[in-house]
DNA sequence: GAAATATGTCACAACAATGTGACATCAATC
DNA sequence: GATTGATGTCACATTGTTGTGACATATTTC
């Protein structure tokens, strides 16, 4: 398998847990030694770059293909949740990331303009259900978007928990969150 | 105002935003110096423990009042909710840190049984309203759980936003939980 | 206003994390 | 079996973080 690659996967997952943890986790999770993992990122900064270009990738083909797999508005949030859990640590990570301007200027990531106006796309999707009274107008839809996020979080919890059966866990989570929204 | 109060309630903040972040930027928001931090903390291990300490007596302090106030077990669940809520980042910071005993083990903070009792009363009550037919028996407890502490998140992360009134937050919270968990 | 208390500034040693060079090792390929 | 490519090991300079001592400067209390 490819070695930068399985780099970045690792880096997901402990700079998705700790932002500032030192390198060596990254490399040890790998089973490689620091030393090639400078190899392939000469920089902490071009590594977190990488993961941020991984993470976006991922994330805007599974919403690609989730939005395009139906015309229904209804089917397509359910599909995008769907994607983002299959996504998942990296779709927690990217928004963590994407969210906190400061740790972007320390890290020298540059403004992403090609995801602020991908996000913005699904996002309109709440407005426009709202209209054909499909969600109650009463939620705002900045809130919707926070519990759409925070939906994701908590469907990768569980399948880390292993607390719930895994078969359930993804009708689970459009259950809980399209009655939370007003749906239905 | 108590100076080591002020500096835990820095630490809180600053902790769960990056739980490795150097002692200056605790230092930075509390218009303290670094200095006058180690006079009050020996140890950035001390300092943990003390917020560890600080979250605890005020999340059981509120819990125990939220329950207190009323027999009725649907109210006592909608004001633990509203007590996580107002307890805010101490809350998340709290469980964030409870539930990484590898975070644990590296700052030496002993396991807390008092925090694991209190907690599992808590949960104890949603099997009972399970078997009172007022939460669908179809909904595992563990999600329930995992609702909750996001629930929470997801308020605090709203208060910050700004996005949304603050008068209809709690109002919302209440609304979007007992939904997403089969009730009404 | 003198004494006590709290805080700031500076310097410093100890340690941890980073990035790199030099060279060794191993496996695959020719 | 020699060569190549990927990786490991070790050493090293550099930088960031930590905890502490010594002393200066307010601020409060008597």
């Amino acid at each position: 398998m490819d070695t930068r690659q399985k780099i970045i996967d690792a880096a997901i997952i402990v700079l998705n847990e700790d932002f500032s943890s030192p390198l060596d986790k990254i490399a040890e999770r790998t089973d490689l030694s620091r030393r090639t993992l400078h190899r392939y990122f000469t920089d902490r900064a071009e590594l977190i770059e990488a993961c941020r270009e991984d993470m976006l990738r991922t994330w805007q083909a599974a919403m690609l293909q989730a939005c395009g797999s139906t015309e229904d508005p209804l089917l397509q949030l359910e599909q995008m949740l769907y994607a983002g859990i299959d996504c998942g640590v990296r779709y927690i990570f990217l928004h963590k990331l994407l969210s906190q301007p400061e740790a972007n200027k320390a890290t020298g990531i540059p403004q992403n303009t090609t995801y602020e106006t991908t996000r913005d796309n699904w996002f309109q999707l709440i407005p426009a259900l709202q209209r054909r009274q499909l969600i109650s107008e009463q939620v705002n839809a900045a809130w919707i978007r926070l519990l759409f996020i925070q939906m994701i979080s908590v469907t990768v919890q569980a399948y880390q928990s292993g607390d719930i059966a895994q078969n359930d866990i993804k009708q689970l989570a459009w259950y809980s969150f399209r009655r939370s929204i007003g749906m239905e």
